[in-house]
DNA sequence: GAGCACTGC
C-alpha cells in the first residue's frame, strides 16, 4: 500500500502498482504559497483602511427609514431598537447597485433576523421566467459533445428567484431563527406537535432562545418516539407564488406563510416560503441538484467567520456563480450577502470579486461593505502581570478574588462567573478545587456553586448550568469548554475567566490521523470569550496570561479547511462538476499533500477512476449524508457478495450520531451496574458488532420499556434518537437509489430480536473493510499494533470493548493522537481480509 | 484506562 509520486511531475500519482493521471484536475498550481498554512492567512496582519469603514451617523431624522416595518406590531418596538434598522434603506440602496455586500456586525446587531426582511420586497427578488440554454447530458452525467466537440445545449423556460435562502452553521440557529422572524412576519411557523423527537445540543440556543421539540433531560420520550416520515413536509420548495407586488398578492402569501427552514430531519417550507434559513450542508446539497441556484434572488451567508469546511465550499460556488456569466440563471445575477462578526473584511471583498478586477488593480469594487455596531455593554479586560505557572492554581485565585471582591449582583442583574477551561478533566479538577476552598471561607461570604459545562454531560447536567440560583447569597461558577463560546449562552454571567486555550483537532495528512491538543486560541476567540461578560450588564474579563502573550495570539483560528481530512470536501467538489478541485475558488487552500492524500484515498475507495474523474460509484456515494468511507461501506454492504446493507446502516447510524451513544459512567458502583447490562451487549468480533447488537436490541424493545432500556446501560437518548433518524433517513435513501426492496423492510415492531451469526458479522467486518482497509493494524511480535498503512504503533481506546485484548489484526473506524496514539470503533479482523478487500 | 465544538435532500 505504499504510495510514490513522481518527484519531477504531479501529473502522475502512483497507487501500488496502479498510476492515476492527474491531468485534468491538477493543472494549475494554486496561487497562494501552499507550504505551511499560515502562509495562506497572511493578509491576517493587514490592517484595513479606516477609509473603507462606511460611519454612519446615527442621526434618526436622517436616517429614518422610508418604509414601514410591517408583521407583527407587538414586535416593532424591539426590532426599531435594533441597530441595524437604521440601516435598512442603504443595505437595500447597495444591493440595488451591487451584486454582494459584506456585511459586519456584533452579536446583538440583528443582521441575522433583519436582513431577509428588509429584501424581500425588493424588484429584484421577484420570481421571474426566463429561457436557459441547459447542456445536455448522458446518463453519467458527462458532457454530450456536438460534432465540432462543442457541449450539446436545448433551451428551456425556468423559474429563477423568489426566495433568499440565508445559511446557518448549526441546525438550532436555523430553526430558531426562522420561528423568531416567522412571528415577526406574522405568519408564526407553526412548531406544535412536530415529533422530529430530538432537540439541539444546548438548552439555550445561539441567541439565549430555548431551542425546541423534544422535552429536557435524558428520559426516552414516547410520545416522540415515533420519527418523522422522511420529506414529508419539503414539498414546498417549488410552489413559489408568482410575485406582483399587489396587496391581494401580499396578503395570500401571509397566510401561507413568508418564512419557512430547511435542516437535515426537519423541513418546514410553506408554499410561499420568500425567507428560508437553511444549513451551510443543506444548500451544498441544493447545489447538487441545482448548480445556479436557480430558486434563490439571494444567497445571505451568516456566521462566515466561524469558517466551517462548507461554508468555505459554499463561498467558493457562490463566487463561480457571482462572477461567472449567468447564462444558467438566464442572466439574472444572483446577490450575494456575506455577514460577519469579525471583520476579516478585505480578505472577504476579495474573494468575492472576480479575477479580471484583480488584475487590473480595481480589488473589491465590485463588492461593498458596511459595519454595524453592536449592542454589547462595556468589558474591562484584565491580564495577568507575568506568566501563570500553573492554571488551577491561577484559576482558584482569580475566582476567588472575583467572589470576595466584587458584588454578588447590581441593577442589571446576577453577576455570575464563566470560566473557559480546555477540557472535561481540567474543569473536573478545577470544581474540586473551588468546592473545597469554598469550604473554607468565612460563613460572612457568600456561598458559590460550580457547574461544570461541556458536550458530553448529560442534557439535565447542562440544563443546570443555566438555572438561575435558587439560593439566595451564592454565587453561580460555571467551569465551561468551548462549548459556551459559541453554542449556548449562558445567562447572568458577568465575569469571564479565560485560560487562553482550548482543544483543537488538527488532521495530520502525513500520517493519516488527527490530533485533539489543547493549543493557545486566537484573538478573536479570546474578544468572542471576553464578549461572554457583557450580555446583560457591563462586565469584566481576566485573562490568566499576559498581555504579551496576547498580542502574540493569532489573529484568527485556523479555518477547518486547513485543520481536517479534506476527503470530503474534494468528493464535494467532485460530484458537482469540479474536475480542477486545485483552481477551485478557496478562501484558504489546503496543503497540496492534504488535496493529493484525499484525492488518492478516494481512488483507492472508488470513487475516482485513474482519470481522476468522479466514477458511477463516487456518484452514489454523494447521494449519502456520511462521510466518503462509510458510504463506501453502505455500497459494499448492497453488493450479493455482502449482502448486509440494513445491519451496516444499524452500525452507521450509531457511529455517527454525534459522540458515543454509550455515555461515560462517573462512579465505581454505578459503573459495575451498568457494566452487568452492557456487557451483554458486547461481542467478541468488537465495537461494530456490538454497536449492532445495541441497535438491533433496542428497536425489538417496545416503545414503553425503551426508556428504561437506555438507563440501564447509560445511553445517551439524544444520540439514540439522532441515530434512529439517522437509520430512516439512511434506509429511505437505499430505498430510492434502489440498494433496498421497500417490501423487505419490516417494522421494528415485528421483528424478534435474534444476535447476527459469526458468518453474518465476517461478511459485515468484510463489507467494512471496502471503506477502512486503510485503518487496519497487525499484532506485531512484541504484542503492539502496527497499522498497515504508514506502519505506526496504535494503541486500543480504552472506550473499546477490545481494549486489552489481542488480536490477529483490527480494523479501526477512528484514528486520534491524544495522549497516546490511539485507535477507536475497533474491530478483530484476519489479517488475510485485508488484501482480499484491496483487490478490486 | 480516556473523551474541544459543530454538521449533511
Amino acid at each position: 500500500m505504499s504510495r510514490k509520486r513522481k518527484a519531477e511531475s504531479g501529473e502522475v500519482l502512483k497507487i501500488g502498482n496502479k498510476t492515476i493521471s492527474l491531468e485534468g484536475y491538477l493543472t494549475k498550481k494554486p496561487k497562494t504559497a501552499t507550504s505551511t498554512p499560515s502562509t495562506s492567512t497572511s493578509d491576517n496582519n493587514t490592517p484595513v483602511p479606516s477609509t473603507e469603514n462606511e460611519t454612519i451617523t446615527k442621526d434618526p431624522r436622517e436616517f429614518k427609514p422610508s418604509r414601514p416595518l410591517t408583521g407583527d406590531p407587538s414586535l416593532f418596538a424591539t426590532r426599531r431598537a435594533l441597530p441595524l434598522y437604521l440601516y435598512q434603506d442603504r443595505i437595500r440602496s447597495i444591493l440595488s447597485k451591487k451584486d454582494v455586500l459584506v456585511l459586519v456586525g456584533e452579536t446583538g446587531s440583528g443582521k441575522s433576523t433583519q436582513v431577509p426582511q428588509f429584501l424581500y420586497q425588493e424588484r429584484w427578488c421577484q420570481r421571474r421566467r426566463v429561457k436557459v440554454k441547459t447542456k445536455v447530458l448522458d446518463k453519467e452525467g458527462n458532457e454530450v459533445l456536438e460534432e465540432g466537440g462543442k457541449a450539446k445545449t436545448r433551451e428551456e423556460t425556468v423559474n429563477v428567484g423568489g426566495v433568499i435562502a440565508i445559511t446557518q452553521p448549526r441546525r438550532v440557529a436555523a430553526t430558531t431563527l426562522a420561528g423568531r422572524v416567522a412571528k415577526e412576519c406574522g405568519t408564526p411557523l407553526d412548531t406544535s406537535g412536530r415529533g422530529t423527537g430530538f432537540k439541539g445540543r444546548g438548552p439555550k440556543g445561539k441567541d439565549g432562545k430555548g431551542s425546541k421539540g423534544g422535552k429536557e433531560g435524558e428520559e426516552w420520550d414516547e410520545e416522540n418516539d415515533v420519527v418523522e416520515e422522511m420529506g414529508k413536509n419539503n414539498g414546498g420548495d417549488e410552489e413559489v407564488i408568482e410575485e406582483n407586488g399587489n396587496e391581494k398578492k401580499d396578503r395570500k402569501d401571509q397566510e401561507k406563510g413568508l418564512v419557512g427552514y430547511s435542516v437535515r430531519f426537519d423541513h418546514r417550507v410553506p408554499p410561499g416560503t420568500k425567507i428560508k434559513y437553511v444549513t451551510e450542508g443543506m444548500l451544498l446539497q441544493e447545489l447538487l441538484r441545482d448548480p445556479h441556484l436557480r430558486q434563490y434572488s439571494a444567497i445571505i451567508v451568516d456566521e462566515i467567520h466561524e469558517r466551517s469546511v462548507d461554508v468555505d465550499l459554499l463561498s467558493g460556488f457562490l463566487k463561480q456563480i457571482v462572477t461567472g456569466d449567468k447564462a444558467g440563471r438566464g442572466g439574472i445575477p444572483l446577490k450575494v450577502v456575506v455577514m460577519s462578526a469579525t471583520a476579516q473584511v478585505e480578505r472577504i471583498k476579495k474573494f468575492f470579486s472576480s479575477d479580471d478586477s484583480l488584475k487590473k488593480g480595481t480589488s473589491g469594487e465590485e463588492v461593498e461593505y458596511l459595519e454595524i455596531e453592536g449592542r454589547q455593554f462595556p468589558v474591562e479586560v484584565i491580564y495577568e502581570p507575568k506568566p501563570v505557572p500553573d492554571i488551577q492554581e491561577a484559576l482558584l485565585k482569580t475566582v476567588f478574588k472575583i467572589h470576595t471582591q466584587e458584588p454578588l449582583s447590581d441593577k442589571h442583574g446576577k453577576k455570575d462567573i464563566l470560566c473557559f477551561l480546555t477540557g472535561q478533566e481540567e474543569i473536573e479538577a478545577a470544581q474540586r478545587l473551588i468546592e473545597e476552598f469554598a469550604e473554607t471561607l468565612d460563613p460572612k461570604v457568600p456561598k458559590v456553586k460550580v457547574f461544570p459545562l461541556f458536550g458530553q454531560l448529560s442534557m439535565e447536567a447542562q440544563h443546570e448550568a443555566f438555572q438561575p440560583i435558587k439560593h439566595p447569597f451564592t454565587r453561580k461558577i460555571v467551569l465551561a469548554t468551548n462549548i459556551a463560546e459559541t453554542s449556548v449562552t449562558v445567562p447572568g454571567v458577568r465575569y469571564v475567566v479565560d485560560c487562553g486555550k482550548a482543544k483543537v483537532k488538527q488532521y495530520r495528512p502525513r500520517l493519516g490521523m488527527e490530533s485533539l491538543l489543547a493549543k493557545p486560541i486566537s484573538k478573536s476567540s479570546a474578544i468572542q470569550r471576553t464578549g461572554r461578560a457583557g450580555r446583560e450588564g457591563p462586565g469584566k474579563c481576566f485573562r490568566l496570561y499576559t498581555a504579551d502573550t496576547f498580542a502574540t495570539l493569532p489573529k484568527t483560528d485556523l479555518p477547518e479547511i486547513l485543520r481536517t481530512d479534506v476527503l470530503g470536501a474534494v468528493l464535494t467538489m467532485k460530484a458537482r462538476g469540479i474536475d480542477d478541485v486545485l483552481s477551485f475558488p478557496l478562501m484558504d487552500r489546503p496543503e497540496l499533500e492534504a488535496v493529493e492524500n484525499a484525492l488518492v484515498h478516494l481512488h483507492v475507495l472508488g470513487a475516482l477512476g485513474d482519470d481522476g474523474r468522479i466514477t458511477d460509484t463516487g456518484r452514489k456515494m454523494v447521494l449519502f449524508p456520511v462521510t466518503a468511507p462509510y458510504a463506501r461501506v453502505l455500497l459494499a454492504a448492497a453488493d450479493p457478495r455482502y449482502d448486509c446493507l440494513l445491519e451496516a446502516i444499524d452500525i452507521i447510524s450509531c457511529i455517527t450520531a454525534g459522540d458515543d451513544i454509550f455515555m461515560q459512567v462517573r462512579s465505581e458502583e454505578d459503573k459495575e451496574a451498568v457494566d452487568v447490562y452492557r456487557k451483554e451487549l458486547q461481542r467478541r468480533e468488537g465495537d461494530l458488532i456490538t454497536y449492532l447488537n445495541t441497535m438491533q436490541r433496542f428497536v425489538s424493545t417496545p416503545s414503553a420499556d425503551r426508556g428504561t432500556f437506555c438507563k440501564q446501560r447509560r445511553i445517551n437518548v439524544r444520540n439514540m434518537r439522532q441515530a434512529l433518524n439517522i437509520r430512516k433517513q439512511l434506509r429511505s435513501l437505499s430505498v430510492k437509489n434502489k440498494m433496498l426492496d421497500a417490501e423487505s423492510l419490516m417494522p421494528d415492531a415485528e421483528v424478534t430480536y435474534q444476535p447476527v451469526s459469526p458468518e453474518t458479522a465476517e461478511r459485515i467486518l468484510k463489507a467494512f473493510l471496502k471503506g477502512f482497509a486503510m485503518k487496519t493494524a497487525v499484532l506485531a511480535p512484541d504484542a503492539s499494533y502496527v497499522t498497515a498503512h504508514g506502519k505506526h504503533v496504535v494503541a486500543i481506546h480504552p472506550s473499546s470493548s477490545l481494549h486489552g485484548v489481542k488480536r490477529e489484526a483490527i480494523m479501526f473506524l477512528e484514528h486520534v493522537y491524544t495522549q497516546k496514539n490511539y485507535a477507536k470503533k475497533v474491530s478483530a479482523i484476519q489479517a488475510g481480509w485485508i488484501a482480499e478487500a484491496l483487490a478490486a
